[in-house]
Formats: C-alpha cells, sequence, structure tokens
DNA sequence: TCATAATCGAGACGGTACGTCATGTCTTAGT
DNA sequence: ACTAAGACATGACGTACCGTCTCGATTATGA
C-alpha cells in the first residue's frame, strides 16, 4: 500500500479538487491532530469540527481531501504503520522462532496506545460501513494474511508443517486468538501468550513425529 | 444471567427511580424498537428519539431506566438469547462431537441476521466504553469461556484431552477465529468451517496416539 | 371577595372533589411555597413541579384544586391582601387628604416587594389570558375603582369637585400613572409623588374659585 | 433608535459571531415568522422552535443572533413601528390640538391587532426580565416621554401651560391612564377618550383664566 | 365503629420545548 | 484556485416541566 494514499483515492479517476494545489501544510495539521484527538478523547468522541480547529484548517479542507472521519483515521493508521502491510514475514528457515517473532510484534503493537486507539477506530467504524470494511480488508487484513500464508507455506515445505496443513486456518488459530483477546480484553497480551500460541498451534498441525 | 436484568442494575443499589413503578409495557416497548431499528438502520443510525417515538414513549421513560443505547441494545441482547450466557455445553461423553455441535450453534448465531447487528452493536460500544465493556465481559464473555472451559475439563479429565492441555488457550483457540471472522468479514461461516476448528485444535490439544 | 375563593370556584358549581376532604395543611403549604417561590425566582421560572416539591406535596393534589399556575398566585394575592379588593375608601370630609392615604397605601403596596413580585405575575399572566384576564378584572379592578368612584361621588356632592367631573376619568387620572411608573418602572414611587398625583388632579377637576 | 439594531448589540462590543457575515434573508426570515406566529398564538405560546420552523432557519441561527425569545420579539416591534421612538411631537402652535392628535394616535396603535400582541409580549417579558426592562425603557419609553416633554415646554413657553407645570407630572398624567386602561383592559380605547384625556389634564396644568 | 371511599405524597408516564452540539454544505475574505 | 473561518439548515442530544395517570398509605365521613 502506497504510503499516504487516501482511502478514498482506490477506486475511481477522482473528479474534483485538483491534488497538485493540495496543501502538504494542511494535510500534514490534520493527521496530527486527529492522531491526538485519538489519543485523548477516543473515536467516536473526535469530531471533524475538532481536527479541523486542532489542526488550524477550514472543515471544508478536511471534507475537501477525505470522505469521513474514518478515512481520515484510516490515513492515520498507515501513517503509523509506515505502510508495512502486506511484508513478508522472516524467513530464518526456524518456522516457529519466526512465528513467535511476529507474534511478538503484534503484541507490542496493540500494546502501543496510538495503535490500540487507532485500530480500535477501525474496528468501530468497519462494524457499520460494509465499504470501509471491505476496503481495510482489502489493503490491510489480506495482504498480511497472504504473507502469514506465504511464510507457512515455505515452513511446509521445509517438512516443518503437516502436508496437508490447511494454512488459511492456521493463520486464523495463530492470529485469531491474539485479537480476540485484544478486542475484547478478555486477557493480557503478551509475549509468553504470543509464545504459548504458536507452539499450541504448531503442536496441532506440525508434522507427526 | 438473569433474564431481564438490565445493564445498569450490575453495581450498585440503583439510586433513582422506583422499579416497582416501572411500566412492563414501555419496557417492551423500547426493546422491540430498539431491535426493529437495528435491523433497519444499523446500530449508529438508531436514536435514542427514533426509538422512543417508534415505541411510542417518551425519550424521558428511556433516559430514566437506560443509562445510554448501549445499554438498550444489551437488554435487546439479552432478550434474544434468553439469557443462555454461561450455560453449560452439551456433554454426551465424545468432547469433539459436542463441541462441533457448539461451535456450529455459534455459527448460526452469528448467521442469524437480528443477532449479527445487535452483536456487532455490542462490539462497536464495546471499543469506546470500557464500563461496558467490563459489564459485558462479566456478563457474557466470562460465562461462556468458563462454560467452555468445564466442558474441556470434563474432557480432559476422560482423557480426550491431553493431560497438560491449558483450557483458556483451546476455549480462544476454538472461539477466537470464529469471532475474528465474523468481525472481520474476512470469510464465510459455515458449518464446515467449525468442524474443521475442532478438528484441527483437538490434533493438537488431543491425546498423543 | 371572599378570603380565600380559589380563582376556579368563581363560575360553576363545581364538580369534582369533594372540598369537605381538602387539606388544610396541604393548601397552606402549596400557598406558602408559591409565595417563597415567586420571591426567589419570579413568576415564569415558578414551576408547578417546584411548588409541589417545596410544599412536599403531590403535584396532583395541586391540578386537583386549582386549575393553572395563575390561580395559584391569584390565592397568593387575596391571601396577602387580606381579601380587601372593595373595600371603601376613607372618608373623613376631606377629599383631598383621604386621596392622599389612599394612594400613599397604593405606593407602599407596590414597594412590598412580596406585593410586587406577585402583582407582577398577576400583570403578565393578564397579557396572555382573557379568561384570567375578565376574572382579576372582575374581582379586584373593578371593586376597587368603583370604590374609588364612591369616594369621588360623595366629594362631588360635597362640592370638592367640580359637579360635570367624570368620575371614570379622575379615578383613572389617579391610579394610571402610578400603576404606569410601577410597571414600567420609569420613575421612583415615593409618597411625595402620590400627594403631587393628588394635588394636580384636583386642580383640573376640583371646584373653580 | 435605529432601524433594525438587534436588543443585544446595546451595551459591548459584542464578541462572538461575525455581523458581517450574517444572513440577511435568515434575518428578515425569522422575524417575519416570529410576527406572524405573535398574531396567531400570542407570546407564551410562540417557541422558538416553532419560529425557526415556519422560518425555514435552523434554531441555531437564531440563538447564534439573538439572546432570547423577547430579543426577537423587540426586534419585531421595531421593525414595526420603523423606529419612530423619540420623534418630535408634532408643533402646529396649538398644544391641544397637537396633543389630541398624538393620543388618538397612540389609541389607534393600541387598537392595532399586530401592535397590540407585540406590545403585550414586551409587557409580559419586561415584568420578570429587569435587563430586558431597562433596554426597553432606554429605547422606547424614555425617548418618547423626552418628545412629549419637549412639546409641552415649547407649549409652556408659549404660555399654553401653567409656568410651573411639571412636565414629567403632565407626561405621566396624558399617557398614563391611555396605557393602563389599554393593558389592564378595563375600557374601551377610542378617539373620543383621547380627547378627554387631554381636555382634562389641560384643565389641571393649563394657564388660568 | 368501622368499612369504605376520597385525598394524600410520590412519582412514572407520553409529550413538547428547551438550548447545545455536530453534521456536511455554502459563503465570505484573504492570500 | 485554494485556504481559514465560520454561517447556514438539519437533526439528535440529554434535561426540564407539562398535565395525566397509577400507586399504596392515610384520613375522615356516613351506614
Amino acid at each position: 500500500m502506497a504510503e499516504s494514499t487516501p482511502l478514498e483515492d482506490s477506486r475511481a479517476p477522482r473528479r474534483g479538487p485538483d491534488p497538485r494545489r493540495r496543501s502538504e501544510r494542511a494535510r500534514r495539521a490534520v493527521l496530527r491532530a486527529a492522531s491526538e484527538l485519538l489519543g485523548e478523547v477516543g473515536y467516536t468522541k473526535v469530531t471533524v469540527e475538532a481536527i479541523a480547529a486542532r489542526a488550524g484548517v477550514g472543515k471544508q479542507t478536511i471534507y475537501r481531501w477525505w470522505p469521513s472521519k474514518a478515512a481520515v483515521v484510516f490515513d492515520v493508521f498507515t501513517a503509523l504503520t509506515g505502510g508495512t502491510a502486506g511484508e513478508p514475514l522472516p524467513d530464518t528457515g526456524d518456522l516457529a522462532a519466526d512465528l513467535r517473532t511476529v507474534l511478538r510484534a503484534i503484541v507490542d503493537e496493540f500494546n502501543d496506545p496510538e495503535m490500540d486507539r487507532t485500530t480500535r477506530a477501525f474496528t468501530t467504524e468497519l462494524q457499520n460501513d460494509p465499504v470501509f470494511a471491505e476496503a481495510v480488508n482489502e489493503r490491510l487484513l489480506r495482504p498480511n494474511t497472504e504473507a502469514f500464508k506465504d511464510r507457512l507455506r515455505a515452513g511446509r515445505e521445509a517438512g516443518q508443517l503437516a502436508p496437508g496443513a490447511d494454512l488459511d486456518i492456521v493463520t486464523e488459530l495463530l492470529t485469531g486468538p491474539l485479537h480476540h483477546r485484544w478486542l475484547m480484553r478478555t486477557g493480557p497480551l503478551t509475549h509468553a501468550y504470543a509464545d504459548e500460541l504458536v507452539e499450541t498451534v504448531l503442536a496441532a498441525v506440525g508434522p507427526r513425529d
């Protein structure tokens, strides 16, 4: 995903304002203000008006370039992650170790307050806007899932996974519980938890001794 | 969970209106109206005003008995499930079969439009209201988790699970992926999927042959 | 006017609650509370609910015995004046002196904060409720006007007023400016002002030297 | 008084909305709607919401520019009178004739339903809002009183009034009874009544034959 | 004198309007 | 042309009172 592609660019040749004249200053100020406000009051209480005021920007400037509050938050998120969605997982040859590394990194992300806020904002919006949901899926979730499956496939070929293992299921077994625990706040997110998940899942789908 | 315990009753001896004088007619009308509106326009677009209007009830009557729109929706949910949270899982002696039964039932629930709407409403609200999140956890999620663990424990004692299996992890491995797939709409929710989840997880934590 | 006849008694044989069973305690408490509140927040901001609460009385008890807030205030007023409306003016034989006495008394009444509040309350209500206006006219204003005219008539017969003097006009010349100055707060209300009014008016309608 | 100076402008350098951006369309629509509603349902039953609805204007637009319903009505009034408050009385050289002209005009105004409604609205509000009372006094009543006194002074200098006549008292004797009769509805307002008032008052304070 | 019926304090009810806030669009000046 | 500022029409918010309507718990007749 391109670094700061706004959500609304994705589908059509966009008729409207001329992007060449867009003020970079205003764009940055909006993202910064939105990020701060997300951290301070939470997604649902962030208002476009407040973002504009804090950014020292006219409301119209926001509405001109982003179709919704969700789109602004989406841009905040991609700015945070630096557009790493879909990057290949590390491959040291040791599948278990690599998965531990990745799951620990996910745990760390979820434990970062700014990421937590922003990701929750997403999840909120996703529930009520299927178009947004599909966009997020396409740009974030599916690329990441594919990256997982690529690494698992490599592992399977290396004999570290049962030949018949369903890669989709394995991916979900690894990330689903983690995500669920975070989302529902049903338990602490720690490296130990990440490790235990990897171990248990690999016990199921690893090669039989 | 008691059938129609409203969310706001949970913690304190409730100072305020006298519940004995509460109009059962109004209570039912509000829940019905809220449920209908959830289905028609989705949680975020439901307004308290609209619920009141549709129910033929004064707004104050809603604000008198429920602290928020979320609390109304919570009651709609508990009315829908009939308060089954925390009920023991079936125990036929065949752990795998019982888990399949339960996961298939969960799949069916998620595929029911009314449940889907209501549950998404929850999940939305949960993200931005930690108090609500804790209430939902206490009354819905934890009881259900415990019910799972109880059944798993029985299975472990019957030798259908490895003696050292971590029941929390197993529960999460069973429900997390399911929930995640539903929430993020990353794939279809079918009985076959439920069955595959059970099979894969039990492969990990079942007794070694 | 009978001392505490409530406003609503005036026209019909009142069907409804049995006045014999009326709680004197409640009646007094309501009038006291209303009077206090009038002084504290002013007529328009007094609410029936507040009167009931302060009086320790159910709202229905007020609505049972008085048709409106205005009627309650009317009773407060008649309780204040002791029902002196329509009482004959003093007649010492000296018309000018008697008028000075009466106008000074009116000035004193207007300067009494409680009377001021209550009378303003009336005047407010009068403007927007013609039925109430007519009731007040019938029970307060006309009797008082008649009392004035009676005294003036006696004076005219005693040769202290021009034989052709229009008693209605003279009455209005005496009370109109006083009332207007009070109502509009266009100037101070003093005994000297009362005296000057009497002197000037009598100069117009007194017997020519 | 400037034609359409809103009530709230009177005292301070007004911080708040920028009057240059004010929509003239909205301003007119509000005044028209308020005027119509005043005539239809009476001041106390006029609601800001109804004014906004009839004017096709947002409630906020009313609250942005007027501090209260009373202030809107004040503007309606000044629009009605065309800002004639404080204009000099006619001076034909014949004091009695000029006063008759003026009092007859006042009678006509009070008999005009729209003026009647609006002026009663004022009087209502005046009773319960001293700030409003003072504003009305300053902008309407005092200028008019001064205009009266100017004309009377000219008459006094022309020998048509006793040299020692108190102009304030004379003014009040002329306008007080008129106003009182209108306000309390204690009698009909006719040209004959106006004439009689002038005649009687001048009898008191005119030069002795 | 005692049952019984009405009034009492209390307060929930269906409503209306309040005055505020945020939405997304439109207008006004200023670069 | 695009900006910052902010007025606009709209509509929901949560609160305050309205006047009506139940509740039990006292009264105070009148059978």
